[in-house]
DNA sequence: TCGTATACTGAACGTTCGGTCAATATCTTA
DNA sequence: TAAGATATTGACCGAACGTTCAGTATACGA
């Protein structure tokens, strides 16, 4: 590769650094591509020169974080025995890669967003398909091991999606430890209920 | 009441409606002034007579729609005899009144957006708590009827509360019946779980 | 060394939008 | 009916923001 090949590489991640920062302390649309460029040194005219829109350069970042997520996923799974666990450690790692993460404030209020390009559309169904997708593998795997009962495993996944969405956006109101303690006893109740008898 | 202060309250009215329809269309931030007083046909001006600002005119539309939501669950409250009747019921009411209330898409904009007054931090602050003390006294009617067992009631309310959050985000997409499914199936699982055996 | 592709600059543009204000109309009250 | 309170108008302001583009610098290949 060359110098110049390089240095431009270097920019292009010093870009979506900053970004990435910045959509995470102010989030999506409060975050301008001005601040973004006094951030990185470089000019707004660089900016586009490396990234197509701002939200080319949002979903770029959006896919890293996909792909980190799941590295960091596959690198913890098998560490899990029970499907139980499994799920615990789903919760944990969401809190913990996801709560402080980046880019979930700023996701949610793009994805809520009004403007969106068709492009943007598909990205965000592609994204969702994905993760109900994973949220059905984890409970499968339960029933198949015989952990949980269930008959309608992609409702389930639904469900799981629905609650985990959902403490992401009440817990950042509060510190991690508490935010740990709500997810799992959320999974927990996700698990066993609250209902004072077994089901009928 | 003067015939100026009656029409005085009807132009008031009037604005409110309009901007209940757009920002339930369009969402908060793609609702423009202009497009409110062109849809009530009087002026720009003239709003901002009667409503403080555009933040001011979203927090009385936001009030109202609470003060009726809470009248509507008064009246249907006493027909259910369970515990675990009033957790569907409650999840029947969300789907019905907010799913496809106006002001949902909006008000989840609203919340996640950048340019937050005190006053609106304060008010958004207030509407979370009424929510959880909601919450909290529904599962601890449950637990004092002896049908749900809780320690921390105050948790679990919260981790009723980001289900719900979370469904609302989830099922606009699809149609109302299976709404309807997706939400009794979710209180299900917050009642009895999914786990074959119960917690030991 | 020179021409060229690549990387980078930053002023300017066009548009949007919330909010203001001086002027005017309308109604109430004394 | 005159004075004053109340309601309404709409042109205008200023700031923010994403994007563009004509131009400059730099490193590479020949």
């Amino acid at each position: 590769m060359n110098k110049k090949q390089i240095q431009s590489e270097q920019t292009r991640k010093k870009i979506a650094e900053a970004a990435r920062n910045l959509f995470v302390q102010k989030g999506y649309k409060a975050t301008s591509i001005e601040e973004i460029t006094a951030a990185t040194g470089s000019s707004k005219g660089n900016l586009y020169y490396h990234f197509k829109s701002k939200e080319g350069l949002f979903l770029y970042l959006l896919d890293e974080w996909d792909r980190e997520w799941i590295a960091k996923w596959k690198e913890k799974e098998h560490l899990y025995t029970t499907s139980a666990d499994k799920m615990y450690g789903f919760a944990e790692q969401m809190v913990r890669e996801d709560l402080n993460h980046p880019l979930t404030k700023a996701a949610d209020e793009f994805f809520t967003g009004d403007d969106k390009t068709c492009e943007v559309e598909d990205r965000i169904a592609e994204m969702v398909a994905e993760h109900l997708s994973f949220n059905r593998t984890l409970i499968q795997q339960g029933v198949d091991r015989g952990e949980f009962r269930a008959t309608d495993v992609q409702s389930l996944a639904i469900v799981l999606e629905a609650l985990v969405i959902g403490l992401s956006k009440i817990c950042p109101r509060i510190d991690i430890t508490q935010a740990l303690d709500t997810y799992r006893l959320a999974i927990q109740v996700f698990l066993h209920g609250i209902a004072a008898k077994p089901e009928s």
